[in-house]
RNA sequence: GGGGCUGUCGGCUAGCUUGGUCUAGGCUUGGAGACUUGGGCUCUCUAGACCCCGGUUCAAAUCCGGGCAGCCCCA
C-alpha cells in the first residue's frame, strides 16, 4: 500500500509538475507553440470547478460578469504610459488583415483595461451608475522571453479572471479593494491554498496603479508564485480615458478604478501545494469526481458486485457526491488504484467478493491512504463525513506546511542563507525607502514581494539596511 | 538580458564521441485475442520514430549553419 510522501515533488518539482500534468491528463504543453498548451478533459473540468467557484465569489458580490474582445487597438493600449512601457516588450501584435498590412496594428491583449475603459466612459455618466463592478474570464497574452512552464508561466494565459470595478470616490475604491482581498482570501481557502498578502513595493506595482497587493503562494521548491493581485488604480487610467460621471451636485469629476486578477496559476498552485509522490490529490468540492468505485470481479459473483457498486453510486449521486464507477476490464484493480491516485480523486471504494457477503465496502481516502471496512448502509454518512474532514486537513496541513517555511530573520546574512537552500520566504525589518529594498534585493538575489497586509504588528526595532528606524516588515522570496 | 545543454515510435530511452554494421534496438503505451483480477498479471499477434530547412559527403540519426521547440544556470 503506498503512502503519502512527498521526496519526488519536493527535490524535482519541476519534473513532477510536468509528468503530473501529462500523466494525469490535465494539460498537454507540446502544443507546437512556445507558452501555449491544451487543457485535456480532466483538466479542463478541473479547471470548470475553478472557474465556477471564482463566478460564484464575483456573483454574489454584486460583480457582473462581461466579455470583452482579445484585441485591442494600438492607439488605445499605448493611451497609459505608465502602463504600455510596461507591457511594450511582451506585447502580440496583430499586423496583417489577410495578405494586406493593417493601418493601425490591433494587440492581443496583455491585460484588458485598455480594452475595457474606453467603453466604460461611454457607460458611465451620473454616480446612480457607479459602483460598477464588471469582470470576465478568459485569455490573456504575453511575449514571455523568460523559459516558459506549464500553467506557471505561459504566453497565453487562458484563465485570466479580471474585474475591474469603477467608484464615485476614493472611499468607495479602497473598500472594494478591501472586498476584493477577501473575495480572493475566500478563494484561496476554497482551494486550501496557504499564501500570504503583502502590499507591493512601489517599485514593482502595476503599471498605473496608485499601488497593488499581492496573493504568493509557496510551492513545493521553495518558490513563490503570485497568484493573484489586487490594484487601486485610482483616477489614473479615468483621466486618461477621460471617464467621468456628474456628482449628485451636478459637477463632473473623474471616476476612481480598482481592477483585480487571478489566472491558471490558482490552479497550478492548488495541484502543487496538495499533490504527493502519487499525483495530485483534489479538494473534494473542486474534483471531477468526488468518489471512484471500483469492483473486484469475481467469477461467479460478478454480476452481482456490479450491482452492488452500481446502487451505492446511485444512493450517493442523490447526496449530491460526483461519483463512479470504473467498469473497465482488461485493467487489473491494481491498475485502477494508481490510475485514480494519480488524478487526485479523494475517495475510493472497493467493493469485491469478501465484501458482499458481509454488506460492506472497503473506503480510502487519498491523501493519507487510510483504509476502513464499512457497512454498506452506512456509507453515505461515513463519506460525506470523510469529504468534509478531508476537506479541513488538507487546507490546514498545507498551512501548517507553509508556516513553517515563512521565516522571520534578523540579519541579511541568514536569510540569504536561507533562500538559497529554497527554505521559502524571509521576513525582516525595513524602513520603508526604495534604496534599501533595493539593496536587499540585490544582496540576496530575491525579489520584494512587499509589506504583510494580512499580519498586524508593532515595529520596535531597525531597518536590517540602513540601520534606521524601522517602519515595516518586507518580505523576501525567489519569485516565480 | 547573458551563457550552456537538448530534440530518435504516443511516453521514457539506446545509437551520435570515431558518418557506412540502422532494414534504427529496448522498456512502456495504443490496438486484437487468450488468461487473469483485493496494489501496476502473463503470453501471443500487431501498430508506431531519427523536429524542420539548407550544407558537407560516394554515404548523415550521427558533422556544420539557420529555424522552431524544450530544459538548465547566471543577471
Amino acid at each position: 500500500m503506498p503512502t503519502s510522501t512527498r521526496e519526488k515533488r519536493d527535490k524535482h518539482y519541476g519534473e513532477w509538475f510536468r509528468n503530473v500534468l501529462i500523466n494525469a491528463e490535465i494539460l498537454d504543453y507540446r502544443y507546437p507553440i512556445k507558452g501555449c498548451g491544451v487543457w485535456l478533459p480532466y483538466g479542463y473540468k478541473i479547471r470548470k470547478h475553478v472557474t465556477s467557484l471564482l463566478r460564484e465569489l464575483h456573483d454574489t458580490t454584486g460583480h457582473q460578469e462581461v466579455r470583452f474582445p482579445i484585441m485591442v487597438t494600438e492607439t488605445n493600449l499605448r493611451k497609459e504610459a505608465a502602463h504600455i512601457k510596461d507591457f511594450e516588450n511582451e506585447v502580440f501584435w496583430v499586423t496583417y488583415g489577410g495578405l494586406k498590412p493593417l493601418e493601425i496594428k490591433y494587440a492581443l491583449r496583455p491585460t484588458s483595461e485598455t480594452a475595457i475603459y474606453p467603453m466604460l466612459r461611454m457607460w458611465i455618466r451620473s454616480h446612480s451608475d457607479l459602483p460598477m463592478k464588471l469582470y470576465q474570464i478568459g485569455s490573456v497574452f504575453r511575449y514571455e522571453t523568460k523559459t516558459t512552464r506549464p500553467i506557471i508561466r505561459v504566453r497565453e494565459v487562458t484563465t485570466f479572471k479580471e474585474a475591474h470595478t469603477s467608484h464615485a470616490t476614493l472611499k468607495g475604491a479602497e473598500a472594494q479593494i478591501k472586498e476584493a482581498t477577501q473575495i480572493y482570501k475566500d478563494f484561496f481557502d476554497a482551494c486550501g491554498v496557504p499564501h500570504v498578502v503583502s502590499r507591493r513595493p512601489d517599485w514593482d506595482k502595476f503599471p498605473g496603479a496608485l499601488y497593488s497587493v499581492s496573493f504568493d503562494v509557496i510551492m513545493p521548491d521553495g518558490r513563490t508564485l503570485q497568484s493573484g493581485t489586487v490594484h487601486n488604480l485610482g483616477q489614473n487610467f479615468s483621466k486618461v480615458f477621460d471617464i467621468q460621471y456628474e456628482t449628485l451636485e451636478g459637477n463632473h469629476d473623474y471616476i476612481w478604478q480598482t481592477c483585480y486578477g487571478i489566472s491558471e496559476r490558482g490552479i497550478g498552485a492548488l495541484l502543487s501545494v496538495h499533490g504527493d509522490d502519487n499525483g495530485i490529490v483534489l479538494m473534494p468540492s473542486l474534483a471531477p469526481i468526488q468518489v471512484v468505485i471500483i469492483p473486484i470481479p469475481h467469477e461467479e459473483r460478478g454480476c452481482e458486485i456490479a450491482e452492488l457498486c452500481e446502487q451505492v453510486a446511485e444512493k450517493l449521486r442523490t447526496l449530491n457526491m460526483r461519483v463512479e464507477v470504473d467498469r473497465r476490464d482488461g485493467l487489473t484493480p491494481g491498475a485502477k488504484f494508481f490510475f485514480w491516485e494519480l488524478r487526485g480523486i479523494p475517495v475510493r471504494l472497493e467493493i469485491g467478493p469478501k465484501d458482499i457477503q458481509k454488506r460492506q465496502a472497503i473506503i480510502v481516502r487519498r491523501d493519507t491512504f487510510e483504509k476502513s471496512a464499512c457497512k454498506i448502509g452506512d456509507l453515505p454518512s461515513k463519506i460525506s463525513l470523510m469529504l468534509k474532514e478531508m476537506t479541513e486537513e488538507l487546507r490546514s496541513k498545507a498551512w501548517e506546511r507553509m508556516h513553517r517555511r515563512v521565516y522571520r530573520v534578523g540579519d541579511v546574512d541568514k536569510a540569504k542563507q536561507l533562500l538559497e537552500k529554497k527554505a521559502g520566504i524571509v521576513e525582516l525589518l525595513w524602513c520603508g525607502k526604495a534604496e534599501c529594498g533595493h539593496k536587499l534585493e540585490e544582496k540576496m538575489n530575491a525579489t520584494v514581494l512587499g509589506t504583510p497586509v494580512d499580519i498586524a504588528e508593532k515595529i520596535e526595532d531597525n531597518c536590517v539596511i540602513c540601520g534606521k528606524r524601522a517602519s515595516d516588515i518586507i518580505r523576501l522570496s525567489i519569485a516565480y
